[in-house]
DNA sequence: ACTTTTTTGTACCATTTCGCAAATAATCCT
DNA sequence: AGGATTATTTGCGAAATGGTACAAAAAAGT
């Protein structure tokens, strides 16, 4: 009888074991809320989504306050490592803005459910004045986006991609603008091609007209 | 005693007076929803904001949608208003930018109360998707904004201020999404000096750098 | 003075909301 | 097999919510 005690990763925890999927779940409530709004989303809909009852989402999650932060964190980082493998096959600045907004857009726009426009922007700004730890949430996104995006333009910049005279943090924040602007135009419905055309237009501004050299 | 005649202008209507001021009471509601959000701002809330108790509130401005969508267009209104008022005396494009953003910061950060951000961008799009009516005051918000700005940058490239080679559409665009990612900053809480900064930072891109001839 | 008209105030209702307590079920450990 | 442990289910309850019915109040018209 060898390594019976090995643990077998997929190692039961101990009591009846959880018959739904945090992932999921968390996925499930995040669709409400992108949908109604925090305020508007209940304890009754997010239940019924996750097809968890209330206890339990309660007792996984925490309460409904617990349980947004937890989506919204869950959102950033997914939306962070997606953006990270869009640098992996190093591509010039132009390119990465180009599929940067594009994969904005796949989430703004997801066709199968009827959520439109980024989760954040979309929701946090109506909880940031009553809620210290959304504001918190908020403000660091957009630093973050910045900040990243400087460093990418910077070394763009150095690559001579650029003019040289361009300052980054400058552009960072026309591309972070441009980002909030798809946001909130995805809410309201704006379409993808008005919208593909509207990053287009910023990344010329951004990266210098591309018919010059 | 001439005139008695006359329409005094405050000719009494009929019956009891009412004892609010409908703009004021609008301001109000607007200040609750603006700092709650429309879903958590509730119609005692309202009430005690305005001053009224709930059937006056309703008699006036029909239901809580009805309400908010009025101080929504109350909002829009005065703002187109004081837009306007910036071109005045035919300010140049970056004069007039510089005005533009300084205005809605007076607004996004005013200090009286603690309503942070744009009224619109930070509660309108959580109910985006549930209410029509909200979406599509959404996009005319923008698109309104967008053909504004266009008609302005399209004047003063006529006028040389910009350069001759340069989309109006898409400067304005670069105008409008700077104006959504200081609404969205604003109300995360950035100070006013970085939104300055900021703003600076963007219409240079859109003028051109001022040190150029 | 009396009626008409409009606003205000009180009280209420039906529903929804969040959160929890207690009982039940499923699994592991010994 | 039986206890320990964790998850689920049912159901409750107190509070808040949006909205309204109805009477009282304040003014103008006659």
């Amino acid at each position: 009888m060898v390594q019976k005690s090995s643990k077998p990763a997929t190692a039961r925890p101990r009591g009846r074991p959880r018959q739904y999927d945090p992932e999921r779940a968390l996925a499930a409530a995040a669709k409400v809320f992108w949908k109604k709004g925090y305020a508007a989303a209940s304890l009754d809909d997010l239940a019924a989504a996750t097809d968890m009852n209330r206890p339990s989402l309660y007792a996984a999650f925490g309460d409904k306050r617990d349980l947004y932060l937890k989506t919204l964190n869950r959102y950033r980082e997914q939306a962070r490592a997606a953006t990270l493998r869009l640098l992996d096959d190093h591509p010039t600045l132009r390119v990465f803005l180009k599929r940067f907004y594009d994969a904005a857009l796949d989430i703004y726009l997801s066709s199968g459910n009827d959520a439109r426009g980024c989760y954040s922007i979309s929701t946090a700004p109506a909880q940031a004045t009553t809620d210290p730890a959304v504001r918190a949430f908020l403000v660091e996104s957009v630093e973050a986006t910045d900040a990243f995006l400087t460093g990418l333009i910077g070394k763009a910049r150095d690559r001579g991609e650029i003019a040289a005279t361009a300052e980054p943090s400058v552009l960072a924040q026309i591309a972070t603008a441009t980002l909030h602007t798809i946001a909130v135009r995805a809410r309201a419905g704006v379409s993808r091609k008005e919208l593909e055309a509207l990053a287009a237009g910023a990344i010329d501004v951004i990266c210098g007209s591309p018919s010059r050299p």
